[in-house]
DNA sequence: CGAAAGATTGTAAGTACTTACTTACTTTGT
DNA sequence: ACAAAGTAAGTAAGTACTTACAATCTTTCG
């Protein structure tokens, strides 16, 4: 067996080594996961290695400081919320099928969080954090989701379809009954110990209780 | 001027020095504010020690590690919630006056966050680490008021004075838009850019949204 | 009343360890 | 032979916490 220069074992032969772009990959996906666990300073490169089965100094071979690692994934994360909900929207603006629109987009944002949980605390750590890269998704995304759908609300209230309400607060109403179950059965109640239903159903019965609030008397 | 051992200068006179308990509650609220705005893993005790001017071994005269210094603050924060709405219910489960039940809790969970951001942030930050007083919050104060506000709802159905809702449902909404609007003020949006009501009147329109949402037809 | 002793508060300096990141080499694949 | 992937060992700085003393305040006693 090799030795090297200290007189300590080299590394025995193993399988086929992996390509930068897969090393990448796996370096970011373990980071993902404990930066959502752990929070920023609550992570150690050390770990990050331990997770992606590298040593640390591979991690600076692709990132050049923790820092920029945790800026790709929040990059990267972020840029991943809203790319379906634009489909919801243009259906909606097209046929006015209120219950269908405020259903779909609903389930639509329920179902992201399920599948992937680390996307809420990505999104909460780096807006504890005071992160620049939140505050842009923010200034971006957010705010553009949310103004089309206050847009809609007013339209349907001009239209007669929903009662005067002010837009802004009934678009506030919706996105913080579905946002808030997402977020208490992620963080506060995974097993849905004060409220078991699942996602679907949650979904029609609070944009039931939603669009009821909103309806013509 | 007198000298050290080490030969430095000796700390001059000062004004009256603090007492125990002062310089405790000092330490208590500086590490409070780093704590709420970084996390336990991104707050030093040399950033503690620096913001309650004090020497940093004066922390470990009054709490025998960091973390037991953070388990103080988030046990004190836990218990500060809900003091007030036990008051609420009691006046509501009376009165069966629903309009003013909702509108009181809501204005009292708004002007509770108001007042004192570093709630919402703690609590934040302690699930997302997983802090066991975290989950000990959840499992006694956090349930039990839900319990409460969801058997307050069954009963509102009972009566005939809401239509026929899961009351859980019901109290998940109602929770979900108050609560997400305190987040979104503190976290993402301290300006109001996206609404900018002031809280009795956000209160107010969110109470009627939910109120209009569950209301018999 | 004042000095001395004791209690309490305050701190400079240190310890043992951890951290993010770098270096210089080795191993593998083309 | 060269390029690319991999790593042991290291560096400089930082961390939570401890130690041993100094300074200040209170109590006791003559």
């Amino acid at each position: 067996m090799a030795v090297t220069r200290a007189g300590l074992k080299a590394r025995p032969k193993k399988q086929r080594r992996m390509s930068g772009q897969e090393r990448r990959r796996q370096i970011v996906r373990a980071a993902m996961d404990l930066f959502a666990r752990k929070g920023f300073k609550g992570t150690t490169t050390k770990e990050i290695a331990l997770a992606a089965g590298v040593n640390e100094a591979m991690i600076f071979r692709h990132f050049p400081t923790k820092g920029d690692l945790y800026a790709a994934i929040i990059d990267y994360k972020m840029d991943q919320c809203c790319e379906w909900i634009s489909r919801v929207h243009e259906e909606a603006a097209r046929r006015k099928d209120d219950r269908t629109m405020f259903l779909e987009l609903a389930r639509g944002i329920l179902a992201f969080h399920e599948q992937d949980g680390t996307f809420m605390r990505l999104l909460l750590y780096s807006a504890l954090e005071g992160h620049e890269l939140n505050r842009m998704f923010f200034e971006t995304q957010v705010v553009e989701h949310f103004e089309f759908l206050a847009d809609y609300i007013a339209q349907r209230v001009r239209d007669g379809a929903f009662r005067p309400v002010n837009p802004r607060v009934a678009a506030r109403a919706f996105l913080g009954m579905i946002t808030h179950h997402a977020q208490v059965r992620e963080l506060f109640d995974p097993q849905g110990r004060l409220l078991n239903v699942d996602s679907d159903a949650a979904a029609a019965e609070l944009v039931d209780i939603f669009l009821a609030g909103v309806a013509r008397r």
